[in-house]
RNA sequence: GCCCACAUAGCUCAGUAGGUAGAGCACACCCUUGGUAAGGGUGAGGUCACCGGUUCGAUCCCGGUUGUGGGCUCCA
């Protein structure tokens, strides 16, 4: 801590805040204060409301207050305008350490903050509620407060050590909201504000630039203006119908996941979707997962029934269904299977967190021996994916056990933990792949590989995971026949690396910003007759395209060629094939890049063999 | 689930100090047959999300419901 606040500015000394993130330390003291500015006008302006942990972020900082009353956005204004005038009094920023009980006398009308002295004291968390690692497991012997003008705040640091190295019109308020006191929704809650923050305007009107365009690449804008999917009232929250474009979305990608399975040896099965209450105590889910499923549906007999919320029970059915010997091993499974959760309503968000998904889903049942070289094939089917869609930008997580939760949120086995755990480290290394741990973030039958992806708007989420079963087959009594004779339980493996439709088409429809590469887009051309005398030829080339697999529509509606070609620009259709009177004489079509560029006239064959040619090997050039 | 905000035509949005609504785009029809991002005209479209309350009268005010959005939390 001293330490911190004795370095110099200096943007090339890196911060770590919130979990695994990092920030310039010159960044994060300007946030940082101007979260305490923003505590001091809140204070002023509203003496009711108590300042609990006020951090800075991604893009600003934030600052949690415990209010009667929400803020409005008006509000929000009179506090920016507040914050300004404290930022431009040059006011210092003042570092003491304070004993326990001057602490505790300071803060004694502040009930957060004196849980925060707790905590403190006992050594367990600082002010952001997140392991101290400076202090050990001993107690913090000194607590630290800043002062800046009237107000005074617990706080480690560090902080500027005046405002006027705050620019005053590089921030802005954004939003308010509530958030529960340590995120806790037991808890009391907090109205939270949020604040952008730079060194300078020009990287705040930078950011408010970028996150307009953002605004446009939102796939629940782009999936309703492309209609690629939309929600109804009446069919529910969370459950998205695909209209035609995302039909043929789902059906390009389905062939692309069939196509590489069977490559790599995988067997297709279907399973029901709806199945009697025991399957489900059997695996664990019920009551353990319950929360996440839709209620059962209670049959006259009384017998209970739920929609299944995974697939692997079935999967591990199909397993058991006959003795296995180690020769069927591996025994790969895949399956489309459609799965519903009862999502809170409040998680729903577009695509993206919904209550049916068709999950890219398989169970590899293998042998401990196998192991490696099973999981590293799922994880280079990771990256042979991640190739094709031209994501770069992703992070592996290796999710561990923590001991604490040894028989509650996990298998109560911490040998097997261990041991599992290193054989996912093992075979990561072994396959070069980079990865960082991270503790508690286990499933409850086994360890597992996150993959965050990140959507061109910078949205980041888990796309896929690629879990170790070492419990559940143990469950479901599956076994085979070893070598020696003996029965052996076999580990199983999850894995979905194209995660979910729903989720995977929302980040695509971010990712390509709409526009589709030619293999995966709805329309792939669109044919553009110049007069109504170039429909019949247009029809005729159109019939010839699709008959070589080319999705293809023909515009002969009554607009101008110019509006026909802003409609298919805007569709974000990859090719635009104009027909007039020289087209129609020599058998050709011109082509027309969504990118804008014209390709003048070229005979249809060449187009269409061009086209079939980069759709064959899904490239995301639209031309080459 | 919790806190806050929002809900007007297919879409984007105006509007009414409480007297049942309007534009642009899209759609239909007519004219125009035009060579690489919007030709012109005419017309049709709304129980102002739903259910109650206040009022002579509610799209507007109040309450509830549903949905959506921004967060908290969790996950594919």
């Amino acid at each position: 801590m001293n330490q911190l606040s004795a370095l110099k500015d200096d943007d090339e000394v890196m911060i770590a805040y919130g979990k695994g993130k990092r920030m310039p330390l010159a960044l994060y003291k300007v946030r940082h204060s101007l979260a305490h500015v923003m505590a001091q006008a809140v204070t002023e302006l509203f003496p009711q409301a108590k300042p609990t942990i006020g951090p800075p972020i991604e893009s600003g900082f934030y600052y949690d207050f415990y209010t009667p009353t929400p803020f409005t956005p008006q509000d929000l204004e009179r506090i920016e305008a507040r914050m300004r005038e404290i930022v431009n009094k040059h006011v210092d920023f003042v570092r003491r350490e304070v004993s326990e009980a001057e602490a505790r006398e300071l803060f004694k009308d502040n009930p957060f903050k004196l849980e925060l002295i707790d905590g403190l004291v006992r050594g367990a968390a600082d002010e952001m509620g997140e392991q101290t690692s400076a202090a050990g497991d001993g107690a913090a012997s000194v607590l630290t407060v800043y002062t800046q003008d009237t107000f005074t705040d617990l706080c480690r640091g560090p902080h500027v050590n005046n405002t006027r190295e705050i620019h005053p019109d590089a921030f802005k308020l954004v939003q308010s909201s509530s958030a529960y006191w340590r995120g806790d929704e037991k808890n009391p809650v907090l109205q939270r504000i949020y604040g952008l923050a730079f060194h300078t305007p020009e990287e705040l009107q930078h950011h408010l630039k970028m996150q307009e365009e953002a605004r446009k690449r939102d796939h629940r804008k782009l999936g309703a203006e492309l209609e690629i999917f939309m929600f109804d009232d009446e069919v529910g929250p969370g459950l998205p119908i695909w209209l035609p474009n995302g039909g043929v979305l789902i059906e390009q990608l389905e062939a692309l996941a069939k196509k590489m399975e069977e490559d790599a040896g995988y067997l297709r099965v279907r399973t029901p979707h709806v199945t009697k209450e025991a399957l489900f105590v059997r695996s664990g889910h019920l009551p353990y997962y319950a929360e996440s499923m839709f209620p059962p549906m209670t049959l006259d007999d009384g017998e209970r029934y739920y929609i299944k919320p995974m697939n692997c029970p079935f999967h591990h059915k199909i397993y058991a269904s006959k003795p296995r010997s180690y020769r069927d091993l591996p025994l790969r499974l895949a399956e489309y299977g459609t799965c519903y959760r009862f999502e809170q309503s409040g998680e729903l968000f577009g695509l993206m967190r919904v209550r049916s998904m068709q999950m890219n889903d398989a169970h590899i049942y293998c042998t401990e021996e196998q192991f490696e070289a099973e999981f590293l094939g799922v994880v280079n089917l990771y990256l042979k994916y991640f190739e094709i869609f031209g994501i770069e930008k992703y992070v592996m997580r290796l999710s561990l056990h923590a001991d604490a939760g040894l028989g509650k949120k996990y298998v109560d086995n911490r040998p097997l933990w261990l041991k599992t755990e290193e054989m996912v480290r093992r075979a990561m290394r072994q396959g070069n792949v980079p990865f960082y741990e991270a503790e508690d973030e286990a499933a409850f039958y086994g360890p597992k590989i996150d993959v965050q992806i990140y959507s061109a708007i910078g949205r980041e989420f888990t796309l896929a995971t690629n879990q170790v079963d070492f419990a559940v087959p143990a469950r479901f009594n599956l076994t085979y026949v070893d070598r020696d004779g003996q029965e052996k339980t076999p580990l199983c493996i999850h894995r979905a690396p194209l995660g979910t439709h729903e989720r995977f088409i929302g980040f695509l429809i971010e990712h390509f910003a709409g526009a589709f590469p030619p293999w995966l887009a709805p329309v792939q051309a669109v044919l553009i007759p110049i007069a109504d005398r170039h429909v019949e030829y247009c029809q005729r080339v159109a019939r010839q395209l699709r008959a070589e697999g080319m999705r293809v529509l023909v515009d002969d509606g009554p607009e101008r060629m110019q509006n026909k070609i802003r409609k298919a620009q805007l569709s974000k259709i990859p090719y635009m094939l104009v027909v007039g009177d020289k087209e129609v004489q020599s058998e050709a079509v011109s082509v027309r890049l969504r990118s804008g560029e014209d390709l003048k006239s070229q005979p249809v064959g060449e187009f269409a063999a061009r086209v079939k040619a980069l759709v064959a090997r899904y490239a995301l050039a639209l031309w080459e």
